[in-house]
RNA sequence: GUGGCUAUAGCUCAGUUGGUUAGAGCACUAGAUUGUGGUUCUAGGGGUCGCCGGUUCAAUUCCGGUUAGCCACCCCA
């Protein structure tokens, strides 16, 4: 039959799981503006160079998941995340030169050109936060514990917070050395996929899950014991400030993150409840980026949270808001007759205007049906027109959670009475 | 990109050891209730059994391919 079908890894959202998305967003707007974030909407497309220039040539996702779009001489690619474009922004605007701290929120689509998997597409939503132009340990802490309260907002629960520092550029190289002597040797005893790590990034040695490496993982040479004074000393000052605030986490060496643009402090939120992929957010320190982007040399934080695998993760919770729900409706017009259909029409019309949220039939249904549907639907209050009504002038009116039915006058003081009995229902 | 599993009604799934009218529950429509729901009962509509090809007298069932979904790897939100 070969139905038309979205795109592999897209899916339409239907009104009944819009709800649940917007709890997600509502949730972390109200944390984000209340901690002095701005929201940026960026395009959704970028030049291509953008992403190659800050996620780093070799990454997985520079090599092989852009969505790019060529023609003539624009080169394009759909964002595969949001803090380059922010970065692009805030360097576009000036914004560094007129007040160089500045803290932005985003929320919305981001590409990725993957082989889809259990709360993984092509197209993903992401709620994400920046906060240039300061070096400051404590803004890691502040990041960190934005990510914290999102998903304490949103009502999830059983998630886990992994952080550990990567240090700077300097700190990184003295330990690549160490890391690659201590590795070189054990590398006949490490699995297939180790083997091409050690070439191209040996830090991803150390989150390998393979069993058999993961011994040789726990002996290895902690990077903590290779960061230079001042990176030590920055990374205390956040865990410091962590503490404070009763903040969780979990030290995690194996925490690495793929793009090369982090330095410093890295972080990842889990949830076990999902699958392998576990990962709801992601983020760190990215003190080079700025200054890559042709910037000046600033600090900056920031995490992407994952929206779609937090929706899947309020639902195996059972999260009231993650179950699929029609949007609230409290009025409906029933015509008795096809005489009145005109007539219910033109009263839901007035209803709407008077601010109430009322809907009519366009199916010539019968009154018992519109009634099964009102019931269905959640329904505070049925109104309906006949012939007689009509003659008097007046609306009979059903409330669907007392059972009582009574008539109102259909004139100007209808809307507000409506509107006071669903007050107080 | 690699590997495994799956594909039957709008949804969740059963089923045919290959046999000619393919089933259930939910949902939908109608009636019991001559202008009234949430519980019942009855009836009805709805499926080229993912797509293409092969084996066979016969394929939804077996085989191959393909597409899509799921799960895992890589990587990541």
């Amino acid at each position: 039959m070969a139905r038309r079908r979205a795109p592999r890894g897209t899916e339409d959202l239907l009104p009944d799981r819009i709800p649940c998305f917007e709890h997600i967003f509502r949730s972390c707007r109200l944390v984000l503006e209340g901690a002095g974030y701005g929201e940026i909407r960026t395009p959704m497309m970028e030049d291509t160079s953008l992403f190659v220039r800050s996620l780093g040539e070799v990454t997985d996702v520079v090599q092989k998941e852009m969505f790019n779009i060529q023609r003539g001489d624009t080169d394009l690619t759909f964002r595969p995340e949001g803090t380059a474009p922010v970065v692009r922004a805030y360097l576009e605007r000036n914004l560094d030169k007129q007040r160089p701290f500045q803290k932005f929120y985003y929320m919305g689509p981001m590409f990725r050109f993957e082989r889809p998997q259990a709360g993984r597409s092509r197209q993903f939503y992401q709620i994400g936060i920046e906060a240039l132009g300061s070096a400051s340990p404590l803004l890691d802490a502040e990041v960190i514990a934005c990510a914290q309260r999102c998903f304490e907002a949103m009502g999830l629960k059983n998630f886990k917070l992994h952080l550990n520092s990567i240090g700077d550029d300097s700190d990184r190289d003295r330990y690549r050395v160490v890391l690659k002597e201590y590795m070189q040797g054990l590398l006949d005893e490490r699995c297939e996929d180790c083997q091409g790590r050690f070439e191209r990034n040996v830090f991803r040695m150390l989150d390998c899950k393979v069993r058999g490496c993961q011994p040789s993982n726990k002996a290895a040479p902690q990077f903590l014991d290779h960061l230079g004074e001042e990176s030590l000393q920055r990374f205390d000052a956040t865990l410091h400030a962590l503490d404070a605030m009763g903040i969780p986490y979990e030290r995690d060496p194996g925490i690495v993150r793929g793009f090369d643009y982090y330095t410093h402090t890295v972080f990842e939120v889990r949830c076990p409840d999902l699958g392998a992929r576990d990962a709801i957010c992601g983020g760190g320190r990215y003190d080079g980026l700025i200054a890559d982007l042709d910037g000046p040399d600033l600090g900056a934080v920031g995490f992407a949270i994952g929206v779609t695998p937090s929706m899947l993760a309020l639902e195996t919770q059972g999260h009231p808001m993650a179950s699929p729900q029609a949007p609230e409706l409290p009025i409906f017009v029933a015509p008795v007759g096809n005489a009145q259909r005109e007539a219910a029409f033109l009263l839901t019309d007035r209803l709407r205007q008077a601010g109430l949220a009322t809907d009519t039939d366009f199916e010539n249904k019968s009154l018992k049906a519109l009634f099964k549907y009102g019931n269905k639907r959640g329904l505070k209050l049925m109104l309906m027109l006949g012939a007689d009504e009509q003659s008097r002038g007046v609306v009979k009116v059903k409330d669907f959670t007392s059972g009582e039915e009574f008539e109102l006058a259909d004139d100007a003081e209808l809307a507000g009475a409506l509107q006071a009995r669903l007050e107080q229902s």
